[in-house]
DNA sequence: TCTGGGGTCCTAGGACCC
DNA sequence: TCTGGGGTCCTAGGACCC
Protein backbone atom coordinates (compact mmCIF):
# COMPACT_ATOMS: atom_id res chain seq x y z
CA UNK A 1 0.00 0.00 0.00
CA UNK A 2 1.35 3.03 -0.58
CA UNK A 3 1.82 6.63 1.49
CA UNK A 4 1.72 10.14 0.19
CA UNK A 5 2.55 12.82 2.19
CA UNK A 6 2.09 16.46 1.33
CA UNK A 7 4.31 19.08 2.82
CA UNK A 8 3.21 23.18 3.10
CA UNK A 9 5.22 25.84 4.29
CA UNK A 10 2.58 27.53 6.61
CA UNK A 11 1.67 30.99 5.70
CA UNK A 12 4.30 30.78 3.12
CA UNK A 13 4.82 34.19 1.57
CA UNK A 14 4.32 35.82 5.40
CA UNK A 15 7.10 33.32 6.57
CA UNK A 16 9.56 34.50 3.71
CA UNK A 17 8.79 37.84 4.68
CA UNK A 18 9.81 37.19 8.28
CA UNK A 19 13.15 35.30 7.67
CA UNK A 20 14.65 38.73 6.79
CA UNK A 21 12.59 40.39 9.41
CA UNK A 22 13.11 39.33 12.73
CA UNK A 23 12.54 41.83 14.18
CA UNK A 24 8.24 40.92 12.99
CA UNK A 25 8.91 38.07 15.55
CA UNK A 26 5.11 37.74 17.23
CA UNK A 27 3.77 40.40 14.81
CA UNK A 28 0.85 39.80 12.33
CA UNK A 29 2.13 39.97 9.19
CA UNK A 30 0.00 40.01 5.34
CA UNK A 31 1.36 39.87 1.88
CA UNK A 32 -1.02 41.67 -1.02
CA UNK A 33 -1.47 40.04 -4.49
CA UNK A 34 -0.17 41.30 -7.41
CA UNK A 35 -1.48 44.93 -7.85
CA UNK A 36 -1.32 45.55 -3.48
CA UNK A 37 -5.32 44.58 -4.60
CA UNK A 38 -6.04 41.37 -2.28
CA UNK A 39 -4.64 40.10 1.10
CA UNK A 40 -3.20 36.32 -0.27
CA UNK A 41 -1.04 35.26 2.92
CA UNK A 42 -1.58 35.96 6.70
CA UNK A 43 0.69 35.20 9.12
CA UNK A 44 -1.04 33.20 12.52
CA UNK A 45 -0.87 36.44 14.24
CA UNK A 46 -3.11 38.12 11.47
CA UNK A 47 -5.70 35.16 11.38
CA UNK A 48 -6.23 35.57 14.65
CA UNK A 49 -7.27 38.99 14.27
CA UNK A 50 -9.84 37.99 12.07
CA UNK A 51 -8.50 39.11 8.67
CA UNK A 52 -10.16 36.84 5.88
CA UNK A 53 -8.16 35.81 2.84
CA UNK A 54 -8.53 37.12 -0.56
CA UNK A 55 -10.28 39.89 0.88
CA UNK A 56 -9.54 43.38 -1.20
CA UNK A 57 -7.19 45.44 1.14
CA UNK A 58 -8.86 48.58 1.57
CA UNK A 59 -11.26 46.86 3.23
CA UNK A 60 -9.47 45.49 6.14
CA UNK A 61 -6.46 48.33 5.80
CA UNK A 62 -8.10 50.09 8.72
CA UNK A 63 -8.34 47.23 11.04
CA UNK A 64 -4.54 46.40 9.91
CA UNK A 65 -3.58 49.98 10.69
CA UNK A 66 -4.91 49.38 14.19
CA UNK A 67 -3.24 46.21 15.16
CA UNK A 68 0.04 47.66 13.80
CA UNK A 69 -0.12 44.28 10.95
CA UNK A 70 2.90 44.69 8.79
CA UNK A 71 1.84 44.39 4.98
CA UNK A 72 3.78 43.84 2.44
CA UNK A 73 3.67 43.67 -1.69
CA UNK A 74 4.05 40.76 -3.14
CA UNK A 75 7.79 39.33 -4.13
CA UNK A 76 7.58 37.10 -6.50
CA UNK A 77 11.37 36.88 -6.63
CA UNK A 78 11.79 36.12 -3.22
CA UNK A 79 9.01 33.20 -2.32
CA UNK A 80 9.92 32.21 -5.85
CA UNK A 81 13.63 31.42 -4.81
CA UNK A 82 12.87 29.93 -1.28
CA UNK A 83 10.75 27.53 -2.74
CA UNK A 84 13.21 26.71 -5.17
CA UNK A 85 15.46 25.77 -2.01
CA UNK A 86 12.55 24.43 0.20
CA UNK A 87 11.95 21.99 -2.48
CA UNK A 88 15.55 21.33 -2.58
CA UNK A 89 15.62 20.49 0.80
CA UNK A 90 12.85 18.04 0.55
CA UNK A 91 13.33 16.19 -2.43
CA UNK A 92 16.41 14.52 -0.07
CA UNK A 93 13.33 13.15 2.06
CA UNK A 94 11.57 10.61 -0.29
CA UNK A 95 12.63 8.86 -3.57
CA UNK A 96 9.56 10.89 -5.90
CA UNK A 97 8.33 14.57 -5.49
CA UNK A 98 5.84 16.62 -6.94
CA UNK A 99 5.72 19.66 -6.71
CA UNK A 100 2.48 20.74 -6.67
CA UNK A 101 2.54 24.58 -6.11
CA UNK A 102 4.79 27.10 -5.06
CA UNK A 103 4.71 26.27 -1.28
CA UNK A 104 4.08 22.37 -1.05
CA UNK A 105 4.94 19.19 -2.62
CA UNK A 106 3.88 15.54 -2.55
CA UNK A 107 6.21 13.16 -1.23
CA UNK A 108 5.89 9.44 -2.30
CA UNK A 109 6.87 7.86 1.62
CA UNK A 110 5.82 4.03 0.81
CA UNK A 111 7.57 2.11 2.58
CA UNK A 112 9.58 4.45 5.37
CA UNK A 113 9.88 3.06 8.73
CA UNK A 114 8.54 5.42 11.46
CA UNK A 115 6.66 7.81 9.72
CA UNK A 116 6.22 9.74 12.91
CA UNK A 117 10.17 10.77 13.22
CA UNK A 118 10.54 10.93 9.49
CA UNK A 119 7.92 13.77 9.34
CA UNK A 120 9.10 15.50 12.09
CA UNK A 121 13.17 15.16 10.70
CA UNK A 122 11.32 17.04 7.65
CA UNK A 123 10.25 19.88 9.18
CA UNK A 124 13.40 20.09 11.59
CA UNK A 125 15.58 20.14 7.53
CA UNK A 126 13.21 22.89 6.43
CA UNK A 127 13.32 25.08 9.35
CA UNK A 128 17.23 24.88 10.11
CA UNK A 129 17.92 25.36 6.43
CA UNK A 130 15.44 28.14 5.75
CA UNK A 131 13.67 28.95 8.62
CA UNK A 132 10.36 28.27 7.02
CA UNK A 133 7.79 26.39 9.61
CA UNK A 134 6.01 23.51 7.57
CA UNK A 135 3.37 20.86 8.24
CA UNK A 136 3.42 17.39 7.08
CA UNK A 137 0.54 15.32 6.47
CA UNK A 138 0.09 11.39 4.99
CA UNK A 139 -2.43 9.53 3.81
CA UNK A 140 -2.66 6.35 1.12
CA UNK A 141 -4.40 8.75 -1.17
CA UNK A 142 -3.31 12.39 -2.40
CA UNK A 143 -6.39 13.44 -1.22
CA UNK A 144 -6.09 12.28 2.31
CA UNK A 145 -2.81 13.54 2.97
CA UNK A 146 -4.00 17.09 1.83
CA UNK A 147 -6.62 16.45 4.73
CA UNK A 148 -3.93 14.98 6.78
CA UNK A 149 -2.02 18.27 6.90
CA UNK A 150 -5.07 19.72 7.66
CA UNK A 151 -5.20 18.05 10.91
CA UNK A 152 -1.71 18.47 11.50
CA UNK A 153 -1.75 22.40 10.99
CA UNK A 154 -5.27 22.80 12.95
CA UNK A 155 -4.64 20.35 16.38
CA UNK A 156 -1.65 21.79 17.64
CA UNK A 157 -1.99 18.56 19.21
CA UNK A 158 0.09 16.84 16.51
CA UNK A 159 3.17 19.02 16.71
CA UNK A 160 2.68 19.66 12.34
CA UNK A 161 2.79 15.51 11.66
CA UNK A 162 -0.32 13.76 10.98
CA UNK A 163 -0.79 10.73 9.72
CA UNK A 164 -4.41 8.86 9.28
CA UNK A 165 -3.13 5.50 9.87
CA UNK A 166 -2.18 6.46 13.80
CA UNK A 167 -6.28 6.33 14.63
CA UNK A 168 -8.40 3.49 14.41
CA UNK A 169 -10.88 3.37 11.56
CA UNK A 170 -13.48 4.93 14.09
CA UNK A 171 -10.91 7.38 15.32
CA UNK A 172 -10.28 8.41 12.12
CA UNK A 173 -13.94 8.65 10.94
CA UNK A 174 -14.87 10.47 14.06
CA UNK A 175 -11.86 12.86 13.14
CA UNK A 176 -12.94 13.45 9.53
CA UNK A 177 -16.36 14.07 10.69
CA UNK A 178 -15.47 17.03 12.10
CA UNK A 179 -14.53 18.48 8.57
CA UNK A 180 -16.84 20.31 6.76
CA UNK A 181 -17.14 18.94 3.40
CA UNK A 182 -16.23 21.91 1.22
CA UNK A 183 -12.52 21.65 3.10
CA UNK A 184 -11.90 18.30 0.87
CA UNK A 185 -9.47 19.08 -2.07
CA UNK A 186 -11.05 19.79 -5.11
CA UNK A 187 -14.16 20.58 -3.20
CA UNK A 188 -14.98 24.22 -3.74
CA UNK A 189 -17.53 26.45 -2.89
CA UNK A 190 -20.44 25.80 -5.42
CA UNK A 191 -19.82 21.72 -5.52
CA UNK A 192 -19.84 22.00 -1.20
CA UNK A 193 -22.99 23.85 -1.35
CA UNK A 194 -24.71 21.19 -3.55
CA UNK A 195 -23.28 18.30 -1.90
CA UNK A 196 -24.79 20.39 1.24
CA UNK A 197 -28.45 20.15 -0.23
CA UNK A 198 -27.80 16.53 -0.81
CA UNK A 199 -27.61 16.06 3.13
CA UNK A 200 -23.78 15.74 2.61
CA UNK A 201 -22.51 17.93 4.91
CA UNK A 202 -19.01 16.52 6.27
CA UNK A 203 -15.78 14.92 4.68
CA UNK A 204 -17.10 11.94 6.45
CA UNK A 205 -20.45 11.76 4.24
CA UNK A 206 -18.91 12.50 1.33
CA UNK A 207 -16.28 9.00 2.60
CA UNK A 208 -19.25 7.30 2.94
CA UNK A 209 -21.87 8.88 0.03
CA UNK A 210 -22.27 6.28 -3.00
CA UNK A 211 -19.96 6.66 -5.38
CA UNK A 212 -21.96 5.78 -8.24
CA UNK A 213 -24.75 8.69 -7.06
CA UNK A 214 -22.07 11.24 -6.86
CA UNK A 215 -20.77 9.74 -10.69
CA UNK A 216 -24.10 10.73 -11.63
CA UNK A 217 -24.83 13.60 -9.89
CA UNK A 218 -21.61 15.55 -10.46
CA UNK A 219 -18.62 13.66 -13.01
CA UNK A 220 -15.52 11.24 -12.58
CA UNK A 221 -13.47 13.20 -10.99
CA UNK A 222 -16.10 13.47 -7.92
CA UNK A 223 -16.50 9.64 -7.89
CA UNK A 224 -12.35 9.44 -7.64
CA UNK A 225 -12.31 12.09 -5.21
CA UNK A 226 -14.65 9.69 -2.92
CA UNK A 227 -12.76 6.88 -3.58
CA UNK A 228 -9.49 8.67 -2.34
CA UNK A 229 -11.64 9.37 0.79
CA UNK A 230 -12.18 5.95 1.33
CA UNK A 231 -8.10 5.12 0.92
CA UNK A 232 -8.05 4.05 -2.34
CA UNK A 233 -5.93 6.22 -4.58
CA UNK A 234 -6.74 7.01 -7.93
CA UNK A 235 -4.64 10.23 -8.54
CA UNK A 236 -0.35 9.26 -9.31
CA UNK A 237 2.41 11.26 -7.86
CA UNK A 238 3.56 13.19 -11.17
CA UNK A 239 7.07 13.65 -10.35
CA UNK A 240 7.82 15.26 -14.04
CA UNK A 241 5.29 18.30 -14.62
CA UNK A 242 3.08 17.32 -17.35
CA UNK A 243 2.77 19.68 -20.27
CA UNK A 244 0.75 22.41 -19.85
CA UNK A 245 -2.61 22.86 -22.43
CA UNK A 246 -2.59 26.29 -22.02
CA UNK A 247 -0.21 29.25 -20.89
CA UNK A 248 -1.69 32.63 -19.83
CA UNK A 249 0.15 36.02 -18.80
CA UNK A 250 -2.27 39.02 -17.64
CA UNK A 251 -2.33 41.51 -15.34
CA UNK A 252 -4.27 44.52 -14.04
CA UNK A 253 -2.58 47.79 -14.95
CA UNK A 254 -2.17 50.03 -11.85
CA UNK A 255 -4.22 53.19 -13.38
CA UNK A 256 -6.82 52.40 -16.16
CA UNK A 257 -4.81 52.76 -19.47
CA UNK A 258 -6.30 54.44 -22.62
CA UNK A 259 -2.97 54.67 -24.98
CA UNK A 260 -2.77 52.29 -27.80
CA UNK A 261 1.16 52.21 -27.43
CA UNK A 262 1.11 51.23 -23.41
CA UNK A 263 -1.28 48.41 -24.01
CA UNK A 264 1.02 47.39 -26.90
CA UNK A 265 3.92 47.53 -24.37
CA UNK A 266 1.92 45.26 -21.95
CA UNK A 267 0.89 42.86 -24.75
CA UNK A 268 4.67 41.94 -25.86
CA UNK A 269 5.75 41.89 -22.16
CA UNK A 270 2.87 39.42 -21.55
CA UNK A 271 4.35 37.33 -25.15
CA UNK A 272 7.59 37.59 -23.47
CA UNK A 273 6.60 36.18 -20.44
CA UNK A 274 4.24 32.99 -21.62
CA UNK A 275 6.76 32.35 -24.50
CA UNK A 276 9.51 31.68 -22.28
CA UNK A 277 7.27 29.44 -19.85
CA UNK A 278 6.33 27.88 -23.47
CA UNK A 279 9.94 27.46 -24.25
CA UNK A 280 10.47 26.11 -20.63
CA UNK A 281 8.41 23.06 -21.36
CA UNK A 282 9.86 22.53 -24.96
CA UNK A 283 6.46 23.31 -26.64
CA UNK A 284 5.23 25.03 -29.55
CA UNK A 285 1.79 27.14 -29.90
CA UNK A 286 -0.80 27.13 -32.38
CA UNK A 287 -2.90 29.39 -31.35
CA UNK A 288 -2.98 33.07 -29.39
CA UNK A 289 -5.28 34.88 -27.86
CA UNK A 290 -5.18 38.51 -26.82
CA UNK A 291 -8.02 39.41 -24.03
CA UNK A 292 -8.14 43.40 -22.82
CA UNK A 293 -10.86 44.60 -20.79
CA UNK A 294 -12.51 47.70 -18.54
CA UNK A 295 -12.71 47.47 -15.16
CA UNK A 296 -15.56 45.59 -14.23
CA UNK A 297 -16.16 46.82 -11.15
CA UNK A 298 -16.84 50.51 -12.31
CA UNK A 299 -20.33 51.35 -13.83
CA UNK A 300 -20.15 52.42 -17.24
CA UNK A 301 -18.71 51.82 -20.68
CA UNK A 302 -17.85 47.87 -19.85
CA UNK A 303 -16.22 46.70 -22.58
CA UNK A 304 -14.15 43.14 -23.00
CA UNK A 305 -12.21 42.77 -26.34
CA UNK A 306 -11.20 39.17 -27.20
CA UNK A 307 -9.89 37.51 -30.24
CA UNK A 308 -7.49 34.43 -31.09
CA UNK A 309 -5.18 34.02 -33.89
CA UNK A 310 -4.01 30.75 -35.53
CA UNK A 311 -0.38 30.48 -36.18
CA UNK A 312 0.74 29.62 -39.61
CA UNK A 313 3.74 27.53 -37.95
CA UNK A 314 3.27 26.95 -34.48
CA UNK A 315 5.67 28.35 -32.39
CA UNK A 316 7.71 29.21 -28.87
CA UNK A 317 9.43 32.66 -30.57
CA UNK A 318 8.79 35.22 -28.64
CA UNK A 319 9.22 37.60 -31.99
CA UNK A 320 6.45 35.73 -33.91
CA UNK A 321 4.39 35.60 -31.78
CA UNK A 322 4.25 38.95 -30.47
CA UNK A 323 3.77 40.19 -34.19
CA UNK A 324 0.49 37.94 -34.44
CA UNK A 325 -0.35 39.38 -30.90
CA UNK A 326 -0.01 42.97 -31.74
CA UNK A 327 -2.64 42.68 -34.72
CA UNK A 328 -5.42 40.89 -32.41
CA UNK A 329 -4.31 44.01 -30.14
CA UNK A 330 -5.07 45.83 -33.49
CA UNK A 331 -8.53 44.36 -34.12
CA UNK A 332 -9.80 44.58 -30.53
CA UNK A 333 -9.03 47.75 -29.77
CA UNK A 334 -11.53 50.44 -29.42
CA UNK A 335 -10.37 53.79 -28.84
CA UNK A 336 -13.54 54.61 -26.67
CA UNK A 337 -12.38 52.96 -23.54
CA UNK A 338 -9.73 52.85 -21.11
CA UNK A 339 -8.26 49.49 -19.57
CA UNK A 340 -8.42 47.81 -16.74
CA UNK A 341 -6.68 44.71 -17.50
CA UNK A 342 -4.66 43.20 -20.58
CA UNK A 343 -3.43 39.49 -21.17
CA UNK A 344 -2.55 36.75 -23.27
CA UNK A 345 -3.26 33.03 -23.68
CA UNK A 346 -0.96 30.59 -25.43
CA UNK A 347 -3.65 27.67 -26.83
CA UNK A 348 -2.99 24.38 -28.92
CA UNK A 349 0.59 23.39 -27.68
CA UNK A 350 2.06 20.30 -28.64
CA UNK A 351 5.79 19.29 -29.46
CA UNK A 352 7.81 20.86 -32.58
CA UNK A 353 7.97 17.56 -33.81
CA UNK A 354 4.94 17.50 -36.07
CA UNK A 355 4.84 20.87 -38.37
CA UNK A 356 2.82 21.52 -41.10
CA UNK A 357 4.56 23.14 -44.00
CA UNK A 358 3.05 25.97 -45.22
CA UNK A 359 3.23 26.30 -49.13
CA UNK A 360 3.53 30.04 -49.28
CA UNK A 361 5.25 30.76 -46.37
CA UNK A 362 9.06 30.50 -45.23
CA UNK A 363 9.81 27.83 -42.96
CA UNK A 364 10.62 29.65 -39.34
CA UNK A 365 14.48 30.32 -38.97
CA UNK A 366 16.07 28.06 -37.18
CA UNK A 367 18.98 30.49 -36.08
CA UNK A 368 15.78 32.22 -34.16
CA UNK A 369 15.21 29.45 -31.77
CA UNK A 370 19.17 29.91 -30.47
CA UNK A 371 18.17 33.58 -30.17
CA UNK A 372 15.47 32.18 -27.58
CA UNK A 373 17.75 30.12 -25.89
CA UNK A 374 20.18 32.90 -24.74
CA UNK A 375 17.72 34.80 -24.28
CA UNK A 376 16.14 32.45 -21.69
CA UNK A 377 20.00 31.69 -20.07
CA UNK A 378 20.64 35.55 -19.70
CA UNK A 379 17.45 35.84 -18.01
CA UNK A 380 17.72 32.81 -15.98
CA UNK A 381 21.20 33.26 -15.13
CA UNK A 382 21.38 37.30 -14.55
CA UNK A 383 17.59 37.59 -13.20
CA UNK A 384 14.64 37.99 -15.81
CA UNK A 385 13.99 41.02 -17.22
CA UNK A 386 17.97 41.22 -18.22
CA UNK A 387 16.98 41.15 -21.75
CA UNK A 388 14.06 41.69 -23.24
CA UNK A 389 11.70 43.12 -26.54
CA UNK A 390 12.00 47.05 -27.41
CA UNK A 391 8.18 46.71 -27.51
CA UNK A 392 7.99 46.10 -23.79
CA UNK A 393 8.91 49.41 -23.69
CA UNK A 394 10.94 50.95 -21.00
CA UNK A 395 8.45 53.27 -19.60
CA UNK A 396 6.69 51.12 -16.28
CA UNK A 397 4.32 54.12 -16.21
CA UNK A 398 1.59 50.94 -16.63
CA UNK A 399 2.87 48.43 -14.45
CA UNK A 400 2.00 46.90 -10.89
CA UNK A 401 1.34 48.93 -7.76
CA UNK A 402 3.86 47.83 -5.24
CA UNK A 403 3.96 50.09 -2.49
CA UNK A 404 4.94 47.69 0.25
CA UNK A 405 7.43 45.33 -1.62
CA UNK A 406 10.47 44.10 0.36
CA UNK A 407 14.24 43.57 -0.83
CA UNK A 408 14.92 40.44 -3.31
CA UNK A 409 17.41 39.26 -0.77
CA UNK A 410 18.31 36.08 -1.75
CA UNK A 411 18.13 36.55 -5.92
CA UNK A 412 19.95 40.27 -6.15
CA UNK A 413 23.06 41.37 -5.00
CA UNK A 414 22.63 44.87 -4.51
CA UNK A 415 19.44 43.87 -2.27
CA UNK A 416 20.70 41.11 0.43
CA UNK A 417 20.27 41.73 3.79
CA UNK A 418 22.68 43.99 5.68
CA UNK A 419 23.87 43.29 9.51
CA UNK A 420 24.83 46.21 10.65
C1' DT B 1 -9.22 59.78 -4.49
C1' DC B 2 -9.83 55.28 -4.91
C1' DT B 3 -8.86 50.95 -4.18
C1' DG B 4 -11.29 44.32 -6.25
C1' DG B 5 -5.20 38.59 -8.21
C1' DG B 6 -3.58 35.12 -11.41
C1' DG B 7 -3.54 30.55 -13.57
C1' DT B 8 -5.37 26.07 -15.27
C1' DC B 9 -8.64 22.88 -16.75
C1' DC B 10 -13.37 21.50 -17.79
C1' DT B 11 -17.90 21.80 -19.78
C1' DA B 12 -22.22 23.37 -21.65
C1' DG B 13 -23.98 25.27 -25.46
C1' DG B 14 -23.83 27.39 -30.00
C1' DA B 15 -22.46 27.21 -34.89
C1' DC B 16 -21.61 24.53 -38.57
C1' DC B 17 -21.53 20.49 -41.43
C1' DC B 18 -22.93 16.07 -43.36
C1' DT C 1 -43.94 23.78 -45.47
C1' DC C 2 -41.70 22.02 -41.84
C1' DT C 3 -39.10 18.67 -39.64
C1' DG C 4 -35.28 15.22 -38.48
C1' DG C 5 -29.84 13.23 -35.85
C1' DG C 6 -25.26 13.31 -34.72
C1' DG C 7 -20.63 14.71 -34.86
C1' DT C 8 -16.90 18.27 -34.47
C1' DC C 9 -15.05 22.45 -33.39
C1' DC C 10 -14.96 26.65 -30.90
C1' DT C 11 -15.69 29.68 -27.09
C1' DA C 12 -17.36 31.88 -22.97
C1' DG C 13 -17.97 31.07 -18.56
C1' DG C 14 -17.68 28.03 -14.52
C1' DA C 15 -15.07 25.83 -11.08
C1' DC C 16 -11.16 24.93 -8.80
C1' DC C 17 -6.57 26.01 -6.77
C1' DC C 18 -3.01 28.88 -4.29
Amino acid sequence: MSTFALVDGNSFYASCERVFRPDLLGRPIIVLSNNDGCVVARSAEAKALGIPAFLPFYQVQQLCHKHRVAVFSSNYALYGDMSRRMMNVLSRFAPQQEIYSIDECFLDVTGIPDLDSHGHRIRQAVWQGLGIPTCVGMGSSKTLAKLANHVAKKRPEWNGVFEWDWLTPREADRLLAEFAVGEVWGIGRRIAHKLTQMNIHSALDLKQADPRHIKRKFNVVMERTVAELNGAPCLALEDVAPAKQQIISSRSFSRLVRNLPALSASISHHVARAAEKLRAQGCVAGLLGVSIRTNPFRELGQYHGYTCVPLIHPSADTLLLNHAAQAALRAIWRPEFSYHKAGIILMDIGTPAIQQRDLFSPLPDPKRAKLMAAIDKLNRNFGSGTVKLGAEGLSEDWRMRQDKKSPCYTTRVDEVARVK
